[in-house]
DNA sequence: ACTCCCCGCTCAACCGCTTTAGTCCAGCTC
DNA sequence: GAGCTGGACTAAAGCGGTTGAGCGGGGAGT
C-alpha cells in the first residue's frame, strides 16, 4: 500500500543524466570540437588524445544524441516503412514480419532504425511519406505493394527522399521509356510462374486457375501476364488457363475455390494456383469439406511457403523463396542508395519450386 | 539508354527545400517567436496573427523539424517497440501485426510514430533499449513478451524512461510488496482460462493438456498455474489436467499432439488447449493424419483466433480477444504516461470463447 | 496627469552536435 | 634567424526549433 501510494503519487526515480559531448570535453581536458573530431574518425586529434577521449566517453556510457546529430546537417539515422493495408487484412501472413526482419539486419548493421507505420489507404501512406520528409523524420524510405501507376515513386522524387521499391517495377520497364525515378529490388515473377507452370504442365495438367491477389498490385499484373504468356507458349486457350483477382483473404480464397469446384466435373480445372499462402490452405480446406481429394482431383500449389504449408494434410506444394533475404537486399540498396549510389533496378533470388504432396497426376 | 545513363550518373532532383519557420516569420512579418507561439496554441500571439501565421504555414506546407524540436527539450515523437525473437519464430502469428496495427491507431492519433526493431535475444534488446535512451530517439517504450524476473522494467525505471509493459505484471503482484517498476496492461488469463476449463468440463472432459508456449514468459506461467488452479476446484489430479511448453511453432505444437497421441487410447487426454493457432492447426493437423476424429475422440481449442482457426475442417474453437484493441489500450496508456500519468496496472478486456466444431463431448 | 499593468510582440540564449575558420607552436628550409 | 608549412587544437557559427526576459504602447485606476 506505501509502495502503491509512493509509486501511484507520480514520484518517479529522477532520470538518470545523459552525457554530452561537453562532459567528456570537461573530463579529457580538450574542446568540444576535438571530441567531435576524435569520436568521428576524423583528422585534427592525435592519436593520444582520440584514445583518451574515446575512453573517456566509454567511461561515461556516451552516445551522440540522435536528434543534435540529426539538426547539424547529418542524417537521422532512420529509415521508414509504410504499410497500407486495411486493419482485418493484415492478419496472418507471414511475409511482413519476414520482410521486417530481413530490412532490420541489414539496417541495424548500420545502426539505421526503422521507423514503421500502419495505415489504412494510399492516401493517408502518401500525407504520412510527405510528413516524414518534411519533419526530416527519415533518411529514407522502403516503399511496398507497388502499384500500376503508382503514385509514390513520382512524389518520393519530387520531394528528393532517398527510397527503394520492394517487389519492383524494373520488369514492367522492357518497353518503358520513363527513367527510373526511384532504386527498386524486384522478384523474377515471370520465372517464378514459368517455373510453377512448368510442374503442372508436365504432370499432365491442362486446365489450371491462378488465384491471385489484389487488382491494381504491380506484382499481381505482373503474374497475371506471365501466367498468360507460359500458356500461351503451351497453346492453352484463356479458357483452359485463366486468372480469378482475390484480395488475398482466406475468405475470398475460400469463396474463388468454392467457384471452381462448382463446375461440371469433366471440364472442371484440375490445379488452382493461390497467390498466398492463407488462400492455398483455405482452398485446401474447401476442397476437404466437400470430398474432393488432393491431389487426386485438384492439386494446389501456394505462392509462398510458410509454416501454413506444412502443417495441412495433404502438405502443399509452394514457391519457396527467401523473404528475410528479400528484406535484406532492399535494405542493403537502401543504405546503398543513402551513400550516393545512383537509381537502380536490383533483382532478387529466383524463388523455387518446392513439390509436396498437394499437387500430382490429374486423376480421371 | 539516355533515360538510364541520365538516372545512372546520379543525377537526382534536386531536393526541394523544406520551410522553416524563418520563412514564414519572414513572410507573415513578425518574429520567429510570434511563429511558434501561434504555431503551438500559446499566449502571447493576437487571434489575427495567430490566424495569418498558421495561413503561411499552411501554405508552404511547413512541418516543424522533429530533430529541432527534440533537441529544445521537447519530446521526439516516438514510440519504441522491441520484439526479442529469433528470426524463424517470427513466422505466422497474427498477433504482431493485428497489436502493433492496433498501437498505431492509439499513436498516431497522437502524431507520434514507432520506432520498431526486432532483435534475437533479450540482451540485444536491453542493449536497444539503453541505447534508444542515450540517443535521446524515443519518448517511452512499449514492452512486449514480458517474463518471470525480467530485467526491462527495472532498466527502464533505472533510465527514466517511460514505458508500459503488455501482457503484464499485474496479476502477479497480489502478493508481491514490490512497487509496481513500470505500468502494464494485462490481460486476465486467469479468468480466460477458467472460461476454457469451464467449456471443456462442462462438455464432460476429464483428461485435458494444455500445450503451452515458452516456460518463463510471464502469460505463460500465468497460464500454468491458472490451469492447475481451475483442475483443482474441480479436483482434478495433475494427472487429468497438466501443461507442457513449447516453443510456440508448429513444429513442437505437432510433436506435443503427437505424444499426447500416443498414450494408451483409454487413459489418453480428450482434450486439448492450445496456447497459440499456430499449433492448435498443427495438432489438428496432425490428429487428421492419424485418423484421430475431432472433435468425437479429441477436442481442441485454440488460445488466440484468427483466419487459421476458420479454414480447418472442423473450424477450430478459439478463445477470441481483440488484439488490436489492446494495442490501442496499451498505446494510449503510454501516451497517459508520457503526459505524466502515475505508474500502474490497467487490464485489458476479458478474451471470450467462439466454441467452433472442434470442441465436443468426448466420445467412447 | 501619472503610474501601473497587461497585451502583443521581439531579442537572444539555449538544446547538443558538426564544421569552418582560425590560433599557436614545433620543425623545417635556405 | 626569418619565413614557411602543417599538425593539434580552439572559438564560434549554425542547424531549427522553444522559451524566458525585455520592451513599447494603450487602457484602467486614482
Amino acid at each position: 500500500m506505501t509502495a502503491a501510494a509512493a509509486s501511484g503519487d507520480g514520484i518517479r526515480p529522477r532520470p538518470a543524466r545523459r552525457p554530452t559531448m561537453k562532459d567528456i570535453a570537461r573530463r579529457a581536458g580538450v574542446s568540444e570540437s576535438a571530441v567531435s573530431f576524435a569520436l568521428n574518425d576524423r583528422p585534427g586529434v592525435s592519436p593520444g588524445t582520440r584514445e583518451r577521449v574515446r575512453r573517456v566517453a566509454e567511461e561515461l556510457g556516451w552516445q551522440a544524441n540522435s536528434a543534435a546529430r540529426a539538426l547539424s546537417g547529418e542524417r537521422s539515422g532512420c529509415a521508414g516503412l509504410v504499410l497500407a493495408r486495411p486493419a482485418q487484412t493484415l492478419g496472418v501472413e507471414s511475409f511482413f514480419l519476414q520482410l521486417v526482419s530481413g530490412i532490420q539486419e541489414a539496417l541495424s548493421a548500420r545502426r539505421v532504425a526503422l521507423l514503421f507505420q500502419v495505415v489504412e489507404d494510399l492516401d493517408t501512406e502518401l500525407a504520412v511519406l510527405r510528413r516524414w520528409w518534411a519533419e526530416r523524420r527519415v533518411d529514407g524510405v522502403l516503399v511496398v505493394d507497388p502499384r500500376v501507376d503508382d503514385p509514390r515513386p513520382a512524389l518520393l522524387a519530387s520531394l528528393g527522399l532517398p527510397a527503394v521499391v520492394i517487389g519492383g517495377l524494373e520488369a514492367d520497364r522492357h518497353h518503358a521509356e520513363t527513367p527510373l525515378a526511384v532504386s527498386n529490388v524486384w522478384a523474377d515473377d515471370a520465372g517464378a510462374m514459368a517455373s510453377v507452370l512448368d510442374h503442372l504442365y508436365s504432370l499432365g495438367h491442362r486446365r489450371i486457375v491462378h488465384v491471385a491477389g489484389m487488382r491494381g498490385l504491380a506484382h499481381t499484373e505482373r503474374r497475371i501476364v506471365s501466367l498468360r504468356a507460359e500458356a500461351a507458349r503451351r497453346d492453352l486457350t484463356e479458357d483452359q488457363v485463366r486468372s480469378v483477382a482475390t484480395d488475398y483473404s482466406d475468405a475470398e480464397g475460400a469463396e474463388a475455390t468454392r467457384r471452381i469446384l462448382d463446375e461440371p466435373p469433366h471440364t472442371r480445372p484440375t490445379a488452382i494456383v493461390y497467390d498466398n499462402d492463407v488462400m492455398a490452405v483455405a482452398g485446401a480446406s474447401v476442397a476437404a469439406g466437400r470430398g474432393v481429394p488432393v491431389p487426386a482431383e485438384l492439386s494446389i500449389v501456394a505462392w509462398d511457403d510458410s509454416a501454413l504449408c506444412r502443417v495441412t494434410h495433404p502438405r502443399l506444394t509452394a514457391l519457396v523463396r527467401d523473404t528475410p533475404g528479400f528484406g535484406r537486399l532492399a535494405a542493403q540498396e537502401l543504405l546503398a542508395v543513402l551513400d550516393g549510389a545512383p537509381v537502380r533496378g536490383v533483382q532478387g533470388e529466383l524463388p523455387h519450386l518446392e513439390p509436396r504432396e498437394s499437387s500430382g497426376p490429374p486423376g480421371k
